[in-house]
DNA sequence: TCATTAAATTGTT
DNA sequence: AACAATTTAATGA
């Protein structure tokens, strides 16, 4: 079992590139700039790792520069549960690293990735200096909130070809996953266990909206031809 | 660069 | 859950 540790050794700091990809980055001032880039590392997670643990201290606000992670507990019974996916783009732990408490999640890798890791004293620090930066948090505990009452309304659908539409329309939200753009990588596996249906269903609903012209089916991947649609889906089976 | 082979992914039952 | 068909990735000449 790979351990928090064993990423924690192979992180590199990020190329001029991956930077420049970053969607914070352009808010800050030359100074912050600077010191967030000093501070940035990334670490190549393997299909299956874990990243962040529940309870353990978070030491790291993370970001997905390239892959798909998922964001999940265990509950009393020991079933996992699984909250959302997080495609390129999207940065998440600011929760835990604003209170400076423990992760209250699991979060894994659900194929091979790139993720960032900006130090909890660095974000702060950030916090304190830079306006542009709590803009950007700010924007995006706004939006998160929303995602996780749109997925509240998901989960009371029955309407299968509705919650994968509807979740597929939050995996490409520009404002939380500015890195995804057109096309999602993902497989219709991964999807699966994200949405929480059978590949079989998955692979059912994608064609059916295909057919309706709001995604394209692509190998390995699904293309966004109307988002709007996807998320009107409506909740009745 | 091309052809062959293996692996991954999809579509279907 | 299993299977065949398709697409991609890897390999070596």
């Amino acid at each position: 079992m790979p351990t928090d540790t064993s990423l924690h050794q192979r992180r590199r700091p990020l190329t001029e590139s991956e930077l420049e990809a970053i969607p914070w980055i352009h808010l800050l001032k030359p100074e912050e700039r600077q010191r967030a880039a000093d501070d940035l590392k990334v670490a190549e997670a393997a299909p299956g790792e874990t990243l962040c643990r529940t309870g353990r201290p978070a030491t790291y606000w993370f970001g997905v520069i390239d892959g798909l992670l998922k964001m999940s507990t265990d509950n009393a019974q020991g079933q996992t549960m699984t909250y959302t996916g997080i495609p390129p783009g999207g940065w998440f732990g600011e929760g835990t690293a604003l209170k400076r408490e423990a992760y209250r999640y699991n979060i894994q890798a659900l194929r091979s990735s790139r993720v960032a890791g900006l130090h909890v004293d660095t974000f702060h620090w950030l916090l304190d200096h830079s306006i542009g930066f709590n803009r950007f948090v700010m924007n995006q505990l706004n939006e998160r909130l929303g995602q996780f009452i749109a997925a509240r309304e998901i989960d009371r659908m029955n309407n299968p070809d509705a919650r994968v539409a509807r979740s597929l329309a939050a995996l490409f939200n520009p404002v939380l996953y500015p890195g995804v753009g057109e096309v999602l990588r993902i497989t219709q596996q991964e999807l699966a266990y994200l949405v929480g249906l059978s590949r079989q269903r998955v692979n059912e609903a994608l064609t059916t909206l295909a057919t309706q012209g709001s995604i394209r089916v692509e190998y390995g991947g699904l293309r966004v031809l109307d988002l709007a649609a996807l998320r009107s889906q409506l909740v009745a089976s």
